[in-house]
RNA sequence: GCCGAGGUGGCGGAACCGGUAGACGCGAAGGUCUCAAAAACCUUUGCCCUUGCGGGCGUGAGGGUUCGAGUCCCUCCCUCGGCACCA
């Protein structure tokens, strides 16, 4: 009945008739009552995209397919399978790029959006179309600034001043990224620290429960080690050093260690309370409260120039390990509290102020930056702790940074180990109050205010009387106001703080004037609870139903990039664990499976735009088609980790489909099934089917379909036409991948239904999977000198008869004796032989 | 510097739990079909020696354990990704 044409392989108008159906009988997406009602809900997740002006990167295909695959696969396997996608539009990429070409983000970011939505579409991912999220929509952010309010009202939202870059030619604040070798990307002009109040989330109070859930969630290793190192838990003591004057004048000591004129003692954090005796000066970061205090008028001069210095360095220079430590004496002793000797106090930059207490105490012999710094400015370096072999005046000649060994030098504890040491030292201080144990982590607060202006403003309003008060939910959102050019100016305030109609307002509390908060929020909060709103978009009245978050939630299988191991997959696992604790969500991990993809790079080099080797999709899509496209993208490589994009060997995977397709119409008007399944072919048939299942669930995606191929040159060998019931199964296996020729061939098989409607991922008999003759290698002293075809499960001796039977086998065991015979069944037997003994003499 | 991942044919990559290294694909060579081209199909393809049978070598380098190592252990080299001098 087809037509002549309809029998060649159409990519193009195969996936647009298909892409068609499914937009029209909704094949993709579920309607409120499914939602509502789904029996064996799945919930598959990915990253949302960054709407950018280029259009979609191959990476996210890359990321797309695979997830897409994953969620096709298990909705073959019966699941009700939700697959949302979105955009996270707001950010510092639209403010650049409307800062260079002059197009407002409101105009260039639903452009974006439009041509991201076509591409995604003609990938062929299964995305539910109606619940999508775009997080620059007032009807999302509205949502974003309740999580605002909710973390506020608990406490886990404050005003905290912290240090940002600062561009003081274009007068705003920079992002890292933005600063290159401690100069402006834009002018070039250096830039400089400037410390700003700023909004901050509460993240370190969740630090530990963050932690200790690691252990219980299914995440990719590389991840979960990440976030183990990020959160960074260290185990130690604060140590006090009461001060002791400069050089002119003795210090006098009393108790408190408050910041400012009357503090009386630097407090250092330190995971080596045993090697104190070896602290033989103290090290303040540059802004330390304390620094005045101990400062000695002579070096006043050289400590203020210093602090300047520090203060124009960039913070990504600040971070940057240098070989050569800087640093100045300030003039001022403390008393080392376990060995009472008077040490000086300097400052370096290479202590920060945002970890610990921002001083360290200096122990040079045992760590490697003290080391260097002693080093260079000729400070003693005593030895506290001997290594095995070592005594206590083996010299060092690089710092011992090992955590055992035997106290040496330090008093009465000498003799003890590191571990015992530990305990000794700080409750032996502790008991003179000057020391408690304790534990820090790495792991800042979250500071989510930016100082700019394409974010959700954050909905607080600052009066005078009041202070910060809350934008009341019924008022929300707080729409973002359109400024056509939010340039900074030279009044160096806030964009928004321009627009006086917005920013003046009414305080809520006591109805006096007051002024709206003029920073945004971090992108990073819009993305942190995203897929909390997928499932209820269909609710304009609240962030997320409870029944139907009840039912889809925590999301089953979340696949994304590494790049946000860290900071995204923290941050939204910190705002679901506080909207637990409000009573919120009943779960407090969003979610179960995480698997992070790799990275795709084209023959052999990374891609970018400056280099111009960037693959450009839509082209590829026209010639071969997605289907194609797909296949190849999972083929190049292991999904988790990655692969090389070779042009030329999408003919590959093309070439497969393509005789996929003919395999299906050479028998599609068949009346009923031929009787010619040959035996080897259907037991190739239920090893594949087992593979497939087992490695598409394992994200195996290149074997799976390496052992697709081998399957179809099995079925079409030596130009056999494989029957119905050889090639339907394998038109199932295929469908996760290449999702429309599926279709086509299933219909075309006589199907009504969508082959994603039901459960239609072949199942495999695992009596005819099974093989019947082995091949068995056999060695003669580990080297393979035939094969032998034997039974399986046959037993050695069976084996070692036919094999010595193998005249190759034969000629190299003549001669020899036999001394033990090695058998792995099925798989391997090795003669273990030595020349017979009996002949002497040599020979040549 | 630290953390993480990894080094296998001309190329991308396979290889269960230590058991025939190189599946699958690209590329290359030869062939069939064709007026021709494309597509498709068939054969060969790790390197070296050999007409053939067969043999030797071979998974970044060097050692070790083992009947047997791509896989386990030690030392070293290189590549990629991430980063925060975190005390």
């Amino acid at each position: 009945m087809p037509a002549e044409a309809d029998q060649a392989y159409d990519p193009v108008a195969v996936e647009a008739s298909w892409r068609a159906r499914w937009d029209r009988e909704g094949t993709n997406s579920f309607t409120l009552e499914e939602l509502r009602t789904a029996e064996r809900p799945f919930y598959n997740l990915m990253m949302f995209p960054y709407p950018s002006a280029e259009g979609l990167h191959v990476g996210n295909i890359y990321a797309f397919t695979g997830a897409d695959v994953f969620g096709r696969f298990k909705r073959m396997q019966g699941h009700d399978v939700f697959e949302p996608i979105g955009f996270d539009a707001f950010g510092i990429h639209s403010e650049n790029f409307a800062l260079k070409t002059g197009v407002h983000p409101t105009e260039l970011i639903p452009a974006n959006v439009a041509n991201f939505r076509r591409q995604l579409r003609r990938i062929g991912g299964m995305f539910d179309w109606e619940h999508t999220v775009d997080t620059t929509d007032p009807d999302y952010y509205r949502w974003t600034q309740w999580l605002f309010l909710q973390l506020f009202r608990h406490g886990l939202a404050e005003q905290k001043e912290a240090p940002v870059n600062w561009c003081p030619s274009c007068m705003t604040v920079l992002a890292n990224e933005q600063v290159i070798v401690g100069a402006c990307e834009r002018c070039g002009t250096g830039v400089e620290q400037r410390f700003i109040r700023q909004w901050f989330f509460r993240i370190t109070e969740y630090a530990d429960r963050l932690l200790r859930n690691l252990k219980h969630i299914d995440w990719s290793d590389t991840t979960l080690k990440a976030q183990y190192n990020w959160i960074g838990r260290s185990e130690g003591a604060e140590l006090h050093f009461p001060l002791a004057g400069t050089d002119r004048e003795p210090g006098q000591g009393d108790t408190g260690d408050e910041p400012g004129a009357g503090a009386t003692r630097i407090t250092v954090f330190t995971t080596r309370p045993d090697t104190v005796f070896g602290a033989t000066y103290v090290v303040l970061a540059p802004e330390h409260p304390l620094v005045d205090a101990v400062t000695s008028d002579e070096c006043r001069e050289v400590v203020g120039a210093y602090r300047e210095r520090t203060r124009a360095k960039d913070l990504v220079a600040r971070k940057k390990v240098e070989k050569r430590k800087t640093g100045v004496f300030t003039g001022g002793y403390c008393i080392n509290p376990a060995s009472g000797d008077r040490i000086p106090v300097w400052i370096a930059d290479y202590v920060l102020m945002g970890y610990g207490t921002g001083a360290i105490m200096a122990v040079p012999g045992h760590d490697e930056r003290d080391f260097d710094f002693a080093d260079t400015y000729r400070l003693p370096i005593p030895r506290v702790i001997a290594a095995p072999g070592e005594g206590a005046d083996t010299p060092l000649s690089i710092a011992y940074e090992y955590p055992t060994g035997t106290l040496v030098n330090s008093g009465r504890y000498d003799g003890l180990s590191v571990e015992e040491g530990k305990k000794a030292i700080v409750a032996d201080l502790a008991a003179r109050g000057l020391a408690e144990a304790k534990v820090v982590f790495r792991l800042h607060d979250w500071c989510i205010s930016r100082q700019r202006y394409w974010g959700p403003p954050i909905p607080i309003i600052h009066c005078g009387e009041c202070g910060p008060v809350p934008v009341p939910e019924d008022d929300l959102p707080v729409v973002l106001p359109h400024v056509e050019d939010f340039r900074p100016d030279e009044t160096g305030v806030s964009p928004l703080s321009r627009v006086r109609e917005w920013y003046e307002v009414a305080c809520p509390s006591c109805g006096g004037d007051a002024t709206r908060e003029t920073d945004v929020s971090d992108t990073f909060l819009d993305s942190a609870w995203y897929f909390l709103r997928y499932p209820s978009t269909d609710f304009p009245d609240r962030p997320f139903d409870p029944g139907i978050t009840r039912r889809w939630l925590p999301v089953d299988c979340y696949i994304g990039g590494n790049e946000h191991a860290v900071l995204h997959l923290l941050y939204s696992r910190f705002i679901v664990m506080a909207l637990h604790d409000m009573g919120l969500l009943d779960f407090e991990e969003p979610y179960d499976q995480f698997r992070a993809h790799g990275l795709i790079i084209r023959e052999g080099a990374k891609m970018s735009k400056s280099k111009g080797n960037v693959i450009i999709p839509d082209p590829i899509i026209e010639r071969y088609g997605a289907d194609t496209f797909r296949v190849y993208l999972m083929f190049l490589g292991p999904f988790v980790e990655g692969g090389d994009y070779q042009d030329q060997g999408i003919s590959g995977p093309h070439g497969f489909l393509h005789r996929l397709w003919e395999s299906v119409v050479a028998i599609e008007d068949e009346a009923e099934a031929r009787d010619d399944i040959d035996p080897a072919v259907e037991q190739k048939l239920h090893q594949t089917i087992q593979r497939v299942t087992e490695q598409v669930g394992t994200l195996r995606y290149n074997t799976a379909i390496a052992a697709m191929m081998e399957y179809l040159n099995a079925a079409r060998a030596g130009g056999r036409t494989p029957a119905r019931a050889e090639i339907e199964p394998l038109v199932c296996l295929v469908a996760p991948f290449a999702p429309h020729i599926a279709e086509e061939l299933w219909r075309r098989l006589g199907h009504e239904h969508s082959i994603f409607e039901g459960a239609n991922w072949p199942s495999f008999d695992p009596a005819r999977a099974a093989v019947r003759v082995a091949r068995v290698a056999v060695q003669v002293n580990g080297r393979v000198r035939g094969t032998v075809s034997a039974p399986v499960g046959a037993d050695r001796e069976a084996v070692v008869a036919l094999a010595k039977s193998e005249p190759n086998v034969a000629r190299h065991l003549e001669g020899m004796e036999v001394r033990r015979i090695i058998h792995v069944p099925d798989r391997l037997l090795n003669f273990v032989a030595a020349q017979a003994a009996a002949v002497g003499g040599t020979s040549g």
